[in-house]
DNA sequence: TTGACATGTAACCATATAGTTGCATATATA
DNA sequence: TATATATGCAACTATATGGTTACATGTCAA
């Protein structure tokens, strides 16, 4: 789960399942090319997208082909952004009325730089 | 974007933003309450949070109250997650057919491992 | 069998990250 | 006004991370 989120949050793995999205099944060579990194990082950033379980590799002779999993994204989803939309709910309520009576409701500034000028 | 998958990165801010979603409101001193690293520790935390709009603050006096922002989450949701929800419909129809005719059906085995044994 | 191709492994380096401690500043209250 | 409380800022450290290069291994095809 953990490692889900530390997967995605690297811009080269990002675009590494953009790539995928747009054709997927393809060698370390087929993801590389085009890339100024080295192979070798590329094939990195794979190994840790297939230990988030978010790729999935199938060998086919001797090339290594990468498939997206989909499961670990929704999973995050149950766990997480069902959540979030809970207290989305929440906010649309009672949550912004809360702020507002809680000190000066004309104050919505940032404190910090208001408290400095 | 980015920074949003950095933040939830890392274990202690998704603890944090538990925490957010048990007792909404809360001070750094309320939030750290409990927790073994330095109350400075907690602090860039909740910084990050912020950076990456997960969290919103308002200032009480000398209190800095801490509340939840569920809207980046729904930004990853249609980015992101979208986009895997239709990979996983692919996945259904033609992908498997296509991973079990590329090579030997039955193998269905991490082949690292299965070329080591 | 030999050579080219596809990937893996290992050692190394620079920077980012997560934590620490010490001190400064702002606010509430006795 | 003193003093305690709540937070911020800065310097420092250890480790994680993302990248490199060099070399080894496994597979295909002439």
């Amino acid at each position: 789960m953990s490692d889900v989120f530390a997967a995605l949050a690297d811009e080269t793995r990002r675009a590494l399942l953009d790539r995928l999205f747009v054709n997927n099944g393809q060698s370390l060579t087929d993801l590389h090319s085009g890339m100024t990194m080295s192979r070798q990082a590329v094939a990195k950033h794979l190994h840790i997208l297939e230990t988030a379980n978010l790729v999935t590799v199938h060998w086919q002779g001797r090339e290594k082909l990468h498939y997206l999993n989909p499961v670990p994204l929704g999973d995050i989803v149950h766990r997480w952004v069902g959540k979030f939309e809970d207290a989305r709910i929440e906010a649309l309520t009672d949550f912004k009325q809360q702020i507002e009576s809680a000190s000066n409701p004309s104050d919505d500034s940032k404190p910090e730089e208001k408290r400095r000028a």
